[in-house]
RNA sequence: GGGCGGUUAGCUCAGUUGGUUAGAGCGCCUGCCUUACAAGCAGGAUGUCGGGGGUUCGAGUCCCUCACUGCCCA
């Protein structure tokens, strides 16, 4: 404790030296032994992988921020903690970034070559791709680093590829040609939850179809004209008298022609999909480009005409639309029509469009071979898993989310057209054309033991990975130490936007994998416990200061690495976790942000008084000593002044409120308490009133007070920073390993014992004598600043009270003296209801002081109160008067109105009699 | 179209199973360079709890309804 601290806390000289110290002596990585010893808890959590090819934002800020909150606080309570972190290869973002940069340098990816682009990736990945971690390191992220993954490591690799063929052994993977989401523009199907859909202007157009036979026509409607091409069929409703004549009949579709041939015949049928309340009643069917007519198509046994290439340009040889983009083939399809007089209207129409999360392009509906899970079988245990409370929900509401979408599942779509990621195990046979699915790389298909066969190009949907990470990180398929300590694990916190991406499928995948997997003691594992977690905690969006969802084409987009250079890493996390109230967006403002820097400050200028304290006291001949790590202070020595007595009580009630808290995951509510404490308990009252017993001048005598009160203060230090540590991991350890003068007995103040209320001497008679004290010395304070008493002039004030009062103020005299520069007190008998005095439930209180009266100002002051207490009087006495309400209501809430009455009865009447006796105006 | 949430001080938000006269931080006003801290100290002002109706002895809290607003799904 013999350095001096600088005057102003500056996080940036700290922070990168401890955040890298912390990563160097590997603090939290878990050795398995320690996870399965017997009776040991455990606190599990994985860390949402970020994308590889991602950057820190607030949203990850927020997410780890909690964790780490979580981590560490379950750490220093005793359990193993173990936070796994890692990264996400994200198939389509990370093949778009290697291929721009391919671009830049004039290339492209199919001149490379699969294995050749494969092998770019992974040398892009080994530069670029450990940012985003490198970040978290720099804000002290306590992870077991250890543990680290990338959803590609040949283990991982290893298990997606069993988890794919034992799906497919079950029967729950097939192949087929269906309608998928298709984005034009990396040409890969995605899946229904990578298509955002959104409302936007368009057309419908009516079009005219005339009937083969010459006998009229029908008019189709329709938003998307250029389809036409590939339609197979008109739909009415079956009911709809407008069109009983037409159905059965064949149109002669306009501009179907190719090559300068007729135009293709097509029927009319009746479908119930056609409603016909919309458009003309008639709707066009293109089964190859619309999952609806795909539909129709199916149940009709149309055939399906793909006319849109995988760029959705026309595909169609032989027409003068092949070639076009499918806008432009619309404009001209439009304008053809138009000539030949087949457009019949064109209406202003509110489109729902779905566009491609990935690339922003509009998806085109494409009719194309893909893999599927047959996501039924897994739902359902998914659904029972939640549904018998084995997942719990936090904010609750996310269960009902989670289960209307899980009952309405579409099977998964998980093949993509993409070189990075990965690839699918199966093998294509040219001899007989079935598919050989295997672990390991055939040589010969199953089927026909043909030579011919060739992998399938396709690759697996990364969510496929991640969705298994909860048991492949711990070594599954293998029967690992790791997966039986720690599977399931504790806790997930992610955001709602991956609710369904993510943890739906991590419960599905882990729900069905792992109920084959026995426990560790050799029993069949039930499906409470091959859940992937048994909590999920999902927070909500980090807004900017106007509550704006942050977005690059807003510009209002905050760099959390940006904040946390201006004003530190602590006041970040700290800013976060204050407003991170469950279920409420953060609405991130940089004031709030200065504000905690201030508390970082205080914290740290409360920490150079102490210094300063120990060091005079050294000089003046006392000895200090640290309490060991863990030890608890049971009882005080009776000279132990009341300000101790207080402030142990308080912190033993503090962290007890912290750990309520934070079990019930109200990190605002622990953020509040800890700093409430820290700074309006410890700083406010304690440090001032402990300076009366820190008196090391020369002369005065060593004394068991001042042993006490120094050891005292130096020991609530401590453990409050200790209690503040989860929160602001990097001021507390600065100052932890100051005060121990660098010789720690941990490594690390996150190695320490959390604060238990138990830990400390709880005494309810000194807590409340010190808030009786404390309710004195505000009231004098503020009828002194009313009076115009000089900051400095201390004044005598007369007292009346019950005795205990009395003895109390006697006692403390001062105290009084400091905190209010109160000279003396006078005890008088009869109440006191001047312009100087004040009364409170517990005493009168008046200031001895010569002044003008400021007799409007106090006029208009009391005939306030005057108004309050009167509201408040007629509302209790008209409740007393209520004979249901006396009958009815607990004795205790009777009582207390009563004694609150009877408070409120006698300020009244002195706030009364004060205004009376001022002079008239 | 279906579902879920929100509306409390100037701003951002708390407010436990209904229980006494609704809180915090920031901001605002006033006075202080009080030897840890001006990123500070002390004092102060500020609310028809979105509107209406109901249940109850008692409603910010429960129910109905309306308005506004946000999100998810189709």
């Amino acid at each position: 404790m013999s350095h001096e601290l600088p005057k102003a806390y500056d996080p940036s000289v700290i922070e990168e030296r401890w955040a890298e110290y912390w990563v160097r002596e590997r603090l939290f990585d878990v050795a398995t032994a320690e996870g399965t010893q017997e009776g040991v808890r455990k606190f599990t959590m994985l860390l949402p992988p970020p994308n590889v090819t991602g950057r820190l934002h607030m949203g990850h800020m927020l997410n780890q921020t909690e964790m780490d909150i979580l981590t560490r606080w379950h750490r220093m309570s005793g359990e193993v903690a173990m936070w796994v972190p890692g990264t996400d290869h994200a198939g389509i973002a990370t093949q778009m970034m290697v291929e721009r940069q391919l671009a830049s340098e004039g290339k492209k990816r199919k001149e490379l070559g699969r294995s050749a682009f494969v092998e770019r990736v992974w040398e892009w990945k080994g530069v670029y791709g450990g940012a985003i971690l490198d970040q978290m390191k720099r804000l002290g992220a306590s992870v077991d680093w250890g543990r680290e993954y990338f959803t590609m490591d040949e283990r991982l690799s290893v298990a997606v590829k069993e988890a794919f063929v034992r799906l497919h052994e079950q029967g729950l993977i097939y192949r087929g040609a269906y309608i998928v989401n298709w984005d034009p523009a990396i040409q890969t199907a995605v899946s229904d939850l990578e298509v955002e859909h959104e409302e936007r202007a368009g057309k419908i157009y009516h079009i005219r179809y005339p009937f083969a036979d010459g006998s009229g026509s029908i008019v189709v409607a329709t938003t998307r004209p250029e389809t036409m091409l590939g339609d197979t069929a008109v739909a009415v409703n079956p009911d709809d008298e407008r069109y009983l004549a037409a159905q059965g009949k064949l149109v002669r579709l306009p501009l179907s022609g190719v090559n300068g041939g007729a135009d293709r015949e097509i029927p009319i049928l009746a479908d119930d999909w056609a409603k016909p309340e919309f458009g003309t009643g008639a709707v066009k069917v293109t089964p190859a480009h619309d999952p609806n007519d795909f539909a129709i198509g199916q149940r009709h046994n149309l055939p399906n005409l793909t006319i849109l290439d995988e760029t959705a340009h026309v595909l169609l040889p032989g027409s003068p639309y092949h070639g076009l983009d499918r806008y432009a083939a619309r404009t001209k399809i439009v304008e053809d029509l138009k000539e030949l007089g087949l457009l019949v209207d064109i209406k202003d129409h509110t489109l729902a469009i779905g566009v491609s999360q990935r690339s922003g392009v509009v998806i085109e509906p494409r009719l194309s071979q893909q893999w599927f899970v047959k996501i039924q079988p897994l739902a359902d245990k998914a659904i029972e898993a939640v549904d018998k409370g084995y997942i719990r929900f936090t904010p609750d509401q996310y269960r009902k989310t989670y289960d209307e979408w899980m009952k309405n599942i579409h099977d998964w779509c998980i093949s993509r057209q993409l070189w990075w990621g990965h690839r699918i195990p199966a093998w294509h046979c040219s001899s007989c054309a079935k598919i050989t699915v295997a672990r390991e790389t055939p040589h010969v298909c199953e089927h026909c033991q043909s030579k011919e066969i060739v992998q399938e190009t396709d690759v697996l949907d990364t969510w496929f990975s991640s969705g298994l990470l909860p048991f492949t990180v711990f070594g599954w398929p293998e029967s690992t130490p790791d997966l039986a300590a720690f599977y399931p694990t504790g806790l997930l916190v992610t955001g709602f936007d991956i609710l369904f991406f993510w943890v739906a499928r991590m419960i599905m995948l882990g729900c069905h994998f792992m109920l084959d997997v026995p426990m560790p003691d050799g029993s069949k594992r039930e499906l409470k416990d091959a859940v992937p977690f048994r909590e999920v905690y999902i927070h909500a969006l980090v807004r900017d200061a106007d509550r704006q969802k942050m977005s690059k084409t807003k510009g209002n987009v905050i760099d959390p690495i940006e904040v946390v250079k201006k004003y530190g890493t602590d006041a970040v996390r700290f800013t976060l976790a204050s407003m991170a109230s469950p279920g409420t967006d953060i609405a991130f403002s940089e004031e709030r942000t200065d504000g905690y820097r201030a508390f970082a400050n205080k914290i740290w200028n409360a920490a150079r008084f102490l210094f300063m304290q120990v060091e005079r006291a050294k000089e003046a001949g006392y000895s200090m000593s640290m309490l060991a790590v863990g030890d608890k202070v049971t009882e005080l020595p009776h000279e132990t002044p009341l300000e101790t007595r207080w402030i142990f009580g308080r912190l033993s009630a503090v962290s007890a409120e912290v750990d309520h808290a934070l079990a019930d995951y109200r990190f605002d509510e622990a953020a509040a308490a800890v700093y409430q404490f820290f700074w309006g308990e410890f700083c406010d009252w304690y440090l001032e009133l402990v300076k009366l017993r820190l008196e090391f001048s020369e002369g005065s005598a060593k004394n068991a007070a001042t042993a006490v009160s120094l050891a005292s203060l130096v020991g609530v230090f401590e453990a409050a920073l200790r209690l503040l540590s989860p929160f602001m991991p990097f001021l507390t350890e600065e100052l932890w390993n100051a005060l121990y003068e660098g010789k720690p007995p941990t490594k690390s103040i996150a190695l320490t014992r959390y604060p238990q209320a138990d830990d400390f001497p709880s005494d309810a008679a000194s807590v409340a004598a010190m808030g009786t004290l404390q309710e004195l010395i505000v009231t004098v304070r503020g009828l002194r600043k009313e009076m115009g008493v000089p900051e400095k002039e201390a004044a005598p004030i007369q007292l009346h009270a019950e005795n205990r009062v009395l003895a109390l103020a006697d006692a403390n005299a001062d105290m009084l003296a400091r905190l209010a520069r109160v000279a003396s007190v006078a005890f008088v008998a009869e109440p006191l209801t001047g312009s100087n005095a004040r009364s409170t439930s517990g005493f009168d209180v008046a200031v001895v002081y010569e002044r003008q009266i400021d007799v409007s100002a106090e006029r208009e002051r009391l005939t306030k109160d005057l108004a309050k207490l009167e509201k408040g009087l007629t509302a209790a006495e008209r409740q007393l008067g209520n004979e249901a309400f006396m009958a009815k209501a607990p004795a205790h809430i009777v009582e207390g109105l009563k004694k609150q009455a009877a408070e409120t009865k006698m300020l009244y009447d002195k706030a009364k009699a004060a205004l009376e006796a001022l002079p008239p105006a």
